[in-house]
DNA sequence: GATGAATGAGCCTTCATTCAT
DNA sequence: TATGAATGAAGGCTCATTCAT
């Protein structure tokens, strides 16, 4: 069905953007389908805020479904990528790696146009399940996966404290989340800022010395 | 074509229960809403899951959209309240006062029809301000202080370490909204049940932990 | 149909205003329709202007259509009757029972509630044929041959000149209605007030001495 | 049903006339609105009536009352252009000018689909104003102090007697109108046929007779 | 490749009317 | 007599999608 692939690579100098239109497409609607959801959204807006008509956007898509699919495909995998290549398969104890790993991942949620999609999908996923189980796909079973044996991998070195890794993975990422959450959909900051950085430290701070090893402290 | 008869012919056409219908069109409402979002839900099908006809809906409310706020609003009050009642301005280590609180708003959120006014409002949060504020207003602003209090009175006592309430505060529930999101939303489990409440115990184990005031340690 | 008639003379006085109950509701239906025409006006508003039910209303009139003849016809009569009392079967210079009669027409019609009947005839005799038939035969029917009859005895007695009656009768009333018609349909006044005795007043002046017999000038 | 086919079977079903659609639904619109009036015209019919969908109606015009509006102001500038292009800025005896614009007024109302527009105007006025409103401005704001101004230039002239300019353009104009309203609406003719022509005579020879200067006779 | 024109299907909302009480 | 409750039948408007050009 989709049809924005392959093939267009060659870009000749004497069609106008040919090759990027489906892009420009898939940007009018990650813009607008954020803004004010996918049903809400008309695919003439889409069109319009892309340059073109609305018959041509079903000259990339063959549906507004599509897009929305197309919209999540495009951004999932770099994006897992990104986060993947963080987490190297460290041995030792992995609270520094982690570190890394959720300063970056919080980083990359701060921009707006990054955070678009996961929040774009968690809306759509009741009515959309194809693109929650895609989202999932791409997304959740790469990295999930991977931050669960890097914590795994510190229990069995003794690095950290014998914890259940799949449960600690959502102490580890829960508040993020819950931060970014409060803030974007009901407004609620703390100090005035988003102050993500101070979260994390906050909460790094407190979930890292209640890892420390038992018999340690 | 479908005109909702069948299983009701013990009643007669014409009813005259007026004072529980409301709450019947609300809860046909909250149950479509939950399940398909709120614009992909036609009146119409709420109206027949409630056993009225379409225009008999707007007898009782004078909107669709009326409906999706007297939804939250019925259900968000008791919901808070019942909260509330919880977190008694306790003065000590706040750390068991938080167990019993977090293990009592998992429980609520393992009912399924509790747990569906909440995600139908983070769905519909985002086209419906009005929702997302009233909610805020009703829910958040009146629980999420407490909480926070909760905290700062457990640091100012010396009880626990000196970390910022506010975040804290994100530390301590995140975990539990993203553990029922990954199942609500992508059926991402672990074990392959919920296992709310060994969430819960791995989380505060490692939370109250890392809350240990430090030199005590 | 119409079931307010007869057999109410005798008001019972255990009966809360019993009789009179059809005249309040034509009273509302009047100003209703009156206000903002019969098919925006809902049978909802007028029983509650009223103070009845809307069921109530189906208790004198057996649907939405029958308010409104009913109101023409209750206006209609008396109104006719009172403008034929005028045209007294003359004998001589008809100018001056013309001059009173036109006075009267003015007055009258100068009396909103008055007027609203045959505003609200001229809006809706497109749709209700039924109801310009009544206000015809009621009203037009009786009051426009008098007038004529009126003009020909004149022109026969040579008290005025050889004119065509019925044409003279629009010279006559034409203008009085045009005058009405600018200032409520379109708000043009003449000066700042209706001024309806000035516009009678030039009116006649001019038309009567048009009508001067031509060799008595 | 009635899926307005038939008849139609030289036309594909997409046609491509952009140019004089709108035209053609408004020529729909004027018919219907006019038969039945405005608020008993479905946009259905209208749609039917001018070979379209009910959808394609709203391509060219944003909404229902659009059509109203847009109906209006296409007839009413041109009709406003042709009578003022008649009462040519005269000096001396204004009798002839306004015998002829007399003529050509009724001569245009006599045609039905000029006069429909005005007896439009006159029964949607009420619950539109903004029509009554544009009537007023374009047609008779321009229409009638033109023909105020001529009659005021044959008093200052002393060809006709001292009247109130205002004031009499009512006697000039009123009778055709009544003329037409009893025709129209209630379908009262003089002799058989509409005798518009004998009117204006008769009007006229009575009128001018009166106008002429008192002491001239 | 691109679009203007068109539509079928559907949705929210309204309202005259009915009926059990 | 009076009404609260209920509904069938529209009606205005929107929108994803199609097709001739």
């Amino acid at each position: 069905m989709e049809k924005h692939s392959a093939s267009n690579d060659r870009e000749p100098k004497f069609r106008r953007r040919a090759g990027a239109r489906p892009d420009e497409v898939l940007d009018a609607a990650l813009h607008l389908f954020t803004e004010a959801g996918f049903e809400r959204t008309t695919v003439e807006q889409i069109a319009h805020r892309a340059g073109l008509s609305k018959a041509a956007v079903y000259l990339y898509f063959p549906s507004k479904k599509a897009l929305l699919a197309g919209l999540v495909r495009r951004a999932v995998v770099p994006l897992a990528d990104r986060a993947l290549a963080q987490i190297t398969s460290y041995q030792g104890d992995p609270r520094p790696v982690l570190r890394a790993v959720m300063t970056q991942i919080a980083t990359n949620l701060t921009d707006p146009s990054v955070l678009a999609v996961p929040k774009l999908v968690l809306r759509e996923a009741v009515t959309a399940p194809e693109i929650a189980q895609m989202y999932r796909e791409e997304m959740l079973d790469r990295v999930l996966p991977a931050l669960t044996a890097l914590i795994a991998q510190g229990v069995a070195g003794g690095h950290i404290r014998a914890v259940d890794p799949s449960l600690t993975l959502r102490s580890l990422i829960g508040p993020v989340f819950l931060h970014i959450l409060l803030a974007e959909v009901f407004g609620i900051l703390t100090g005035g800022e988003l102050a993500m950085q101070a979260l994390i430290d906050n909460h790094l701070t407190l979930l890292f010395a209640g890892l420390e090893p038992e018999g340690k402290a």
